[in-house]
DNA sequence: CCAGAACATGAGGAAAACTCATGTTCGTGA
DNA sequence: TCACGAACATGAGTTTTCCTCATGTTCTGG
């Protein structure tokens, strides 16, 4: 099942779950696929300089050289357009952890959580926004103030369970002793606390307090192991 | 140390540190405090009903039963509401905190473990707002969609560390053997893992989720005992 | 080459955030 | 008890942001 191709097959497949989104339209034409990307290029690269709550739809449209009603074909609104980037992350994310697992799998549990926190890790130095929004998932505690914009993804509970899967398959040998229901949950868990403790890390520290990178690690290795030690 | 009265002594503080934070009247006068904490219940209110997005400071001034422009006397804007109300909720836990353990030490850093969570759980299911933004930790991954809102504090780091000090000196004899440069980091790690973990517990199930609190306080004891365990 | 779908545009309406000039109440020292 | 400065109260109005929508243009399949 690994490498089957890029996996954002389903990308923006949000944007048929928020109760509150109105639908828009979809770009099939290169040149608006072209200008969707723009935008959400243009979001993170705001979110790095002012943060999620200073960020306004009407500069995110300048800064992508689309007039603002432009912007509005594509996304809802500001929370969709931060939706969308979370879902894009996610995407990259999983495809580059695709990428180094089958160029080399790592032993057992511990060394697939080292991997994953790795990329995330370099994820957060490296992608634009990456920092503010990464996966929708937990604690944008950023500089725009908090997380009461924090449910980025009314998707947010598929999303997880989704990704809690994904993760799953791409562990592939390396959880297959274990028994799959209580393993997606123990995941599920692992991914929202290292979430957490990864964002605490790279809340003082721009590169990521390796101290705390560490202490995640620790973390997950052994919960995930009393997980899997007993059945 | 225990029971030096309510610890709220330096609630409100955190106006000092926000950099985009204009600096507003502190309320002296037994009129004006009521009404400060009159907007901080209408805050917290309109917060179940409608979420953080959907939360307007005119709203809120309004079932405060204040003008607008008293909110803006006390607050310097939505954020900075937020922020406070966090900061209550959490000088609320800790005093709930203290004083369940006063009235009865528990058994070792398990024991601590549960009642820590315990706590928190009531305080999700009882105390208005808190489901919305509790300690201003994590993820405010609401109904208002992200956590671009999220860092709720930009004093969010001396807020963990402050948090993590105080449960160390609540904790009190029950981490007495630890290396205490390690514990606080620990805690620091197992608070924030906590929040998030509990938050996944309550985003599906409104009492939260008996699997997932059950498996937070594994997490936590899990990883404190190899934190305790190793000097 | 034409019909219809997809796309583009930005002035302007609606709503929320936030200010500030003006007036009132409180505490306290003489 | 009174006077005076500090703290407090107020809400109409300014600014800012979100978002819509009527109108016009470009693409694509038959």
């Amino acid at each position: 099942m690994r490498h089957s191709g890029p996996m954002s097959a389903d990308t923006r497949s949000h944007q048929a779950a928020g109760r509150t989104v109105p639908a828009r339209r979809r770009p099939v034409q290169q040149r608006s696929q072209e200008r969707y990307e723009r935008i959400l290029d243009a979001c993170a690269g705001l979110l790095d300089e002012a943060g999620a709550t200073a960020l306004t739809t009407k500069e995110v449209a300048h800064r992508a050289q689309v007039p603002i009603g432009t912007l509005y074909q594509f996304f809802s609104g500001k929370e969709d357009l931060l939706a969308a980037l979370a879902h894009r992350n996610l995407d990259h994310y999983l495809q580059r952890l695709d990428r180094r697992l089958s160029a080399g799998a790592p032993a057992g549990p511990a060394g697939f959580t080292d991997l994953a926190v790795d990329e995330f890790v370099a994820m957060k130095r490296d992608v634009p926004g990456f920092g503010q929004v990464d996966f929708g998932l937990a604690g944008t505690s950023g500089p725009t103030g908090f997380r009461g914009d924090r449910h980025l993804l009314d998707t947010d509970l598929d999303n997880n369970a989704a990704v809690a899967l994904r993760l799953q398959a791409l562990g592939g040998e390396v959880f297959a002793a274990a028994d799959p229901v209580a393993l997606t949950i123990g995941l599920r868990v692992a991914l929202e606390a290292a979430d957490a403790v990864l964002n605490l890390a790279f809340r003082s520290d721009p590169d990521g307090d390796p101290v705390l990178i560490a202490e995640c690690k620790r973390l997950v290795r052994c919960y995930l192991a009393e997980q899997l030690g007993h059945d």
